[in-house]
DNA sequence: TCGAATATGGAAGTGACTACCATATGACTG
DNA sequence: CAGTCATATGGTAGTCACTTCCATATTCGA
């Protein structure tokens, strides 16, 4: 690796890092772009060029959990999926835990900011759907409409066991630990214990032919 | 009611109308919002009282479905919650499918723009909120922590289904109807019929004392 | 019909973000 | 090592979303 992607790394968490400082100390309306590229003592162009938005310099670590979660996830070996979804689960809570200063920050962010939130949400969103695709991927031996079905609502199960756990454990960094709330979840889900919208009267055949 | 309200109402339907025009006649990044105020014969400053912000003239429909759905299932008697659950569900739908141009329309936008589809993506978790919050005020006898727990999970697969079966429908909108395919996602999901993320090797006992 | 409450339009300003260009810096070739 | 090529940077000018404030107009209750 040349001396230039080094710098581009360098010159990026310095512009990050003290975005969040700012954000944190005076709150992200409260502090312009401007006054972060002054703070990493770049010029605002130089800035844009490294995040396209204000938001993203808030979301950084988040989404750098998240995508990881993916990547890797695309490179195990395809095995058991129950398996390899848990394994997600707890990669992703791993990561985020091993800073959870920064967990919460964002997150109290976002409650203050819409657009924060907003862009939060997308990022969750986005997750679901890179997670979704390696899903139908590795589901074979289904038409492909029933894979694409069945790899949706299986990401989203997953989005929804670590988006529900974050929120909580943010909102009571003392209560149960993630990975043990998150097991909590998965047997919650696989064992009905929560209401789960029932199926309709008529004909419910299952999906496919 | 008096004619303010009625002229109220009015006014914003227009501007509403107007800027769904615009927007899918040139694009959303290629309206000005001085642009749908004129075509609206209102100013600029009165707009922005109605909408707070340009993406909500684009999702105003999707969020009067949802918040529509909290707002009756609020007001319907307390029940078995698996029924109710489903009975969201088919509301939203229903909703949704009278008018299916501009459900297309939506999503077409929020593809296109990164900011509508961050605000689109906000505006499905909000409602996963209101919902589990009306689920944790009717999930009596449980401890107030397991009672949030097991709504936010609740409604977050209430949301998953609506999510997952209201993008597949705007992608192939002559195939499989919504409502039968959201019957088909909770076969899926209650029969184990899609991967889930495994149970924890060790302790995993039921959430709650 | 008069006064109070509220809705409207316009003007001025802030700040995020873009497009563009001149310059500086690290990277490869002889 | 010198040259030159690709790329990174800083600055400027401009667009547009959004806010604040005030003067005016419209509706409502008495």
């Amino acid at each position: 690796m040349g001396l230039r992607e080094l710098k581009r790394e360098r010159t990026r968490r310095l512009i990050a890092d003290k975005a969040f400082e700012l954000f944190t100390d005076h709150g992200f309306g409260r502090t312009t772009v401007e006054q972060i590229a002054a703070a990493a003592e770049v010029g605002p162009s130089t800035l844009y060029r490294y995040f396209p938005t204000k938001e993203t310099l808030v979301l950084e670590f988040v989404e750098d959990c998240l995508m990881g979660a993916v990547a890797w996830f695309r490179e195990q070996p395809e095995g058991e999926l129950p398996d390899a979804l848990q394994a997600v689960i707890e990669r992703v809570l791993a990561e985020l835990e091993r800073n959870p200063d920064r967990v919460r920050a964002v997150f109290e962010l976002a409650e203050q900011t819409p657009s924060v939130s907003a862009h939060l949400s997308e990022l969750i969103w986005s997750f679901r759907n890179k997670l979704a695709d390696e899903l139908v991927r590795r589901l074979t031996g289904l038409d492909p409409q029933c894979a694409e079905f069945t790899a949706a609502l299986s990401a989203g199960t997953v989005m929804n066991i670590i988006e529900t756990v974050v929120r909580m454990w943010v909102d009571d960094p003392a209560g149960t630990e993630p990975l043990e709330l998150a097991c909590q979840a998965m047997s919650l889900l696989r064992g009905g214990g929560i209401p789960m919208p029932s199926v309709g009267s008529g004909d419910n055949a299952p999906y496919g032919p």
